[in-house]
DNA sequence: ACGTTTCTTTGCGCCAGATCAAAGACGCGC
DNA sequence: GCGCGTCTTTGATCTGGCGCAAAGAAACGT
């Protein structure tokens, strides 16, 4: 993974950020071959795709795109961490999905032909790669194995909606709660000692966007856990002391 | 489509229903051609893919397999409508999902190599077509837009999964059954004199289970509706009479 | 016709969690 | 160090809609 400089860049327009994170070469394989996403697909393809792809660097706070455009272009995160908000008609807002390394990003809309449906915002500086709407669909049709992918990530994708709406719809706000502070720890968290720590910035604020509860309860709710020693941290900053303690919430009756 | 006859089988093994629904040829594009997903498909590649097919006939009540097997098919329903019940770990239902003509049932889990996560019933006599995951993939590879369809299929359906998480964790009740209802009459309902029917049985039980509300709440809301006359029918049987009126509600503050 | 089953309506009490309100903590820029 | 903005905690109150209970009403089988 390209190492880059760490100047304070904001709200930059999309070519001066990409100017910034290529040195004018096309990318080779190299760079995605490491990634979950394209292990089915051999050296040639990977050239092939990384090719023609345009590498984005997102400093954080900064949106990939914004909910409402038309799609211009589908994304696979490399590094980093992207929150995906959608504001409701009335200014309500959800956070639909969170996107690490070897997620697509944009895709949905891309192959719907519908307006982006939510605002991809960076948690941490991240590193994305680009391509336009035409050119994935030519990658897919060059190459079988790609199309593969993208639908066994969809699929992924589609199954943790489900379990999230299964969730939302049947579950007390404490256990949807645990749900996705266990589904944070999986998917994002790193080992330290004395528990698995959520390797991004998340707010109480971000945790009740993401489960449909309001600030206030989420605060009260991880209190009670804290006093417990099922969770530590504090401002913006959660770490999973007991994560067997966590499940047995998440799941008991 | 086949007329095909309508004796009461019940509970017929798979294998049972398959040689019931197939005089023992194979199938040739025109059973498919019809249907949107394929538009982008030529009449080879409609020979190709219907001829790999396994036609099945559902009658009302009888699912097209269980939430928890591992994935031996994939479905598309020709006719009829199925809708596709997910049952958590303590026992609860949730309705995930409505399928009707053209859309695409298993594949998720197909394409994730997961079990099912949800039993699909049909709610009416219905007809789909089969392919075992090898097969399809292998179709999938031969047939470049027919990856592309699948891709899209799962796109508008990523779509309405969010649609529907964001309802549920921003809405309240009224509004969240008032979209359910829309979305009802928008994707299987006909215009009758009067309104707009919904053209499959519908009870409340299922309107509850669709919007994470209890069958009680459903029913005190629609009967409100019903003195207002916004909507009508009786058992199992829901006409949409003021389209406006149920809009207003649905999305007025 | 009859009972059985499935679906629907309606009433009442209660509680989880939203809403309103306000005061701490922590970090950052100047 | 100080002020300001962001994030968090905690309390008090209010209410939507769930849980429980029970009684209709339409379809179905025998």
């Amino acid at each position: 993974m390209p190492s880059l400089s760490c100047e304070p860049l904001r709200h930059g327009a999309p070519e001066e950020r990409a100017r910034q994170a290529t040195p004018g070469r096309r990318l080779d394989g190299s760079v995605i071959r490491h990634l979950d996403f394209f292990k089915e697909l051999d050296d040639s393809a990977l050239d092939d795709i990384a090719g023609a792809a345009r590498p984005e660097r997102i400093p954080r706070g900064e949106a990939l795109f914004r909910q409402g455009e038309p799609p211009h272009a589908l994304f696979i995160v490399l590094s980093g961490r992207f929150k995906a908000i959608q504001v409701t008609p009335e200014g309500r807002q959800v956070v639909v999905r969170l996107a690490g390394p070897g997620d697509l990003i944009g895709h949905v809309s891309v192959f719907a032909e519908k307006p982006y449906p939510a605002t991809p915002t960076a948690a941490t500086e991240s590193i994305a790669l680009m391509w336009s709407p035409r050119t994935f669909i030519a990658l897919m049709a060059r190459h079988p194995p790609l199309s593969l992918a993208v639908v066994r990530n969809m699929g992924r994708f589609i199954e943790e909606a489900h379990t999230r709406l299964r969730e939302s719809s049947t579950e007390r706000v404490e256990r949807r709660i645990a749900h996705a502070v266990l589904r944070l720890a999986q998917q994002a968290g790193h080992r330290v000692d004395g528990g698995v720590e959520i390797s991004f910035p998340m707010t109480r604020q971000d945790l009740a966007l993401m489960t449909g509860a309001t600030l206030h309860t989420v605060s009260r709710v991880l209190s009670a856990w804290e006093q417990q020693g099922v969770v530590g941290g504090g401002r913006q900053h959660l770490v999973l002391r007991d994560p067997q303690a966590l499940a047995r919430i998440a799941e008991e009756c």
